[in-house]
DNA sequence: CAATGCCTTACAGATATCTGTAAGGCATTG
DNA sequence: CAATGCCTTACAGATATCTGTAAGGCATTG
C-alpha cells in the first residue's frame, strides 16, 4: 500500500470525506490535502526533493476560481505538471465528469491510473481504485463505458474559433474577417461554410444553432 | 438546536461529510441521510405521522439519474413536495449552483431558509447556516450576491418551447407547426419572430445561435 | 362608445445561411 | 510528368432569418 498520498480537491466536503475514508479504511501513514492546484503542485515539488516523495495523487478536475491568481487552474494542468515533475507518480482522478471521450483522453494522453466518478458510491469506488493502483492495475467507475467514446472527432483550432464565434453571434462574414485578422487559415467564407456543414454531419445537427447547442452541452466549446 | 435532521444528497462524499460534521460539531440527537429524493420524501412522510417529525431538511439540488424510475427527480421537486407535506419544515439547500437568479428563486418561491454553495468552506458554512436557521434566521453563502440577479426575465411556456426547438435545429416555420400541433398560442411565424427578437434585446444576443448559446450556458434551457 | 395600449398576424425587403457545382492549387503516386 | 485526391475558394440559387410597417382584435380607461 501507498505510504504517502496527496489529495487535491477544492470542495471541503469531498476533501474531508476522502481524507477520512483513507485514514479509516486504508493503512496509509501520510495523507496530505490541498484545496488549490498550485499548492498541491508545490507540495509535490518540495516532497520530490526529499527521500519521501508522494506516491499517489488523487485529484479533482475542476477547481473553483478565486480572488487569488492561479497558474494551474484545473486538474488536467496539475496532472500534466505533476507527470513532468515525477513521471512515476500514480494518479487517480475523482471528478463529476461523465463524458467517455474526456475520460478516455485522461487515460490515453495523461496516463492516469484510475478514474472515479463522483456519485452514490464514489468513496467505496475510490478505495477499490487505490487498491487496484497499488497493485499496478487501473480502475474505472463501472458506470462509465469508454466504448461510447466514438465521437473522438478532433475539432482543430479553426473549427473551435469558428464555433466559439458562432456562439457569440458573429455572422460567417464577420468570422471570415476575424480569422484573417489573426492570420488563421483557411478563412474564406466558403471554407467556413464547408467546415460548418461537415460538423453538421459529424454531430448530427441541422443548422448552426443546433450545432452550437450540442457542442456547448457536450462541453466542447 | 434541532433534534431531528434529514440529509438528501446523492454524492457519497458530500453525504458522509455532512453527516460526520453534524455529528461532530452540533448536538443533534438524530441525523438521517438519504441518496434519493423519493426515499428522502418517504422518510419525511413517515416521520410526519409520528410525534417526531423532522425539523430540518438539508438537500442538494441535482440528483443523478439511475436505473430505477423516480417520481421526484431533483431538489426543487423534493422541496415543493416537502413544503406541502410539512409547511413549517426548515430547509437548507447545499448545492453547486452559483447563479443568483436561481438562488433568489429558491428563497422567494420555495421559502428555503438557507443556501450553502458547495466550495472550499461549505462544511463550515453549513454549520453556520444550521445555527442561523435554528435561531429563525436565514443564511446565504457570502460569495453569492443576490443583487446580480437582475435578469429575472420570465421565460413563459411558449418562449421555452421556441427556444428548446431552436436548440434542436428546428426552423421557425417548423416551430410554428409544432406549436399549432400542441395548440399553444400565439403560433404565427411572425409572433415567433417577434418573441425571439425581444429575447435578443433581453439577453443581449445578436441572433438565434447566440441566444440559444447564452441560455444554455445560463442553464435556462 | 371613442381612445388608448398591447398583442397577434401578415407581408415585404434586406441579409444570412446552407447546399451544390466547378475551378485552381498542391502534394502524393505511379 | 500525368493522374489522383484533397483542400480552398468563388459563385449561384434556394431557404431562413431578422427587422420594420401596418392592420385587426381585444381589453381597459376616461
Amino acid at each position: 500500500m501507498f505510504k504517502k498520498v496527496l489529495i487535491a480537491e477544492d470542495f471541503q466536503g469531498d476533501n474531508k470525506s476522502i481524507v477520512d475514508t483513507l485514514k479509516a479504511e486504508l493503512t496509509i501513514p501520510e495523507v496530505q490535502e490541498e484545496f488549490y492546484c498550485d499548492k498541491a503542485y508545490n507540495r509535490l515539488q518540495v516532497a520530490c526533493q526529499t527521500p519521501e516523495a508522494f506516491e499517489l495523487l488523487i485529484t479533482d478536475l475542476s477547481f473553483k476560481e478565486n480572488h487569488s491568481p492561479r497558474s494551474l487552474t484545473n486538474g488536467v494542468e496539475l496532472i500534466t505538471a505533476a507527470r513532468k515533475l515525477q513521471p512515476d507518480l500514480k494518479i487517480i482522478v475523482n471528478s463529476m465528469e461523465e463524458q467517455a471521450v474526456k475520460i478516455k483522453g485522461l487515460f490515453e494522453k495523461h496516463h492516469i491510473n484510475a478514474y472515479v466518478c463522483k456519485g452514490r458510491q464514489s468513496l467505496d469506488e475510490l478505495v477499490k481504485a487505490i487498491h487496484a493502483v497499488a497493485l499496478g492495475n487501473t480502475y474505472l467507475s463501472p458506470q462509465i463505458d469508454l466504448n461510447t467514446a466514438k465521437n473522438v472527432f478532433e475539432l482543430d483550432e479553426v473549427d473551435l474559433f469558428i464555433l466559439k464565434d458562432l456562439a457569440e453571434g458573429f455572422s460567417k462574414k464577420e468570422i471570415r474577417f476575424r480569422l484573417k485578422k489573426i492570420d488563421l487559415r483557411p478563412n474564406s467564407e466558403s471554407s467556413i461554410d464547408k467546415r460548418v456543414s461537415k460538423l453538421f454531419d459529424e454531430f448530427g445537427a441541422k443548422n448552426s444553432t443546433e450545432l452550437v447547442a450540442k457542442l456547448i452541452r457536450e462541453g466542447l466549446i
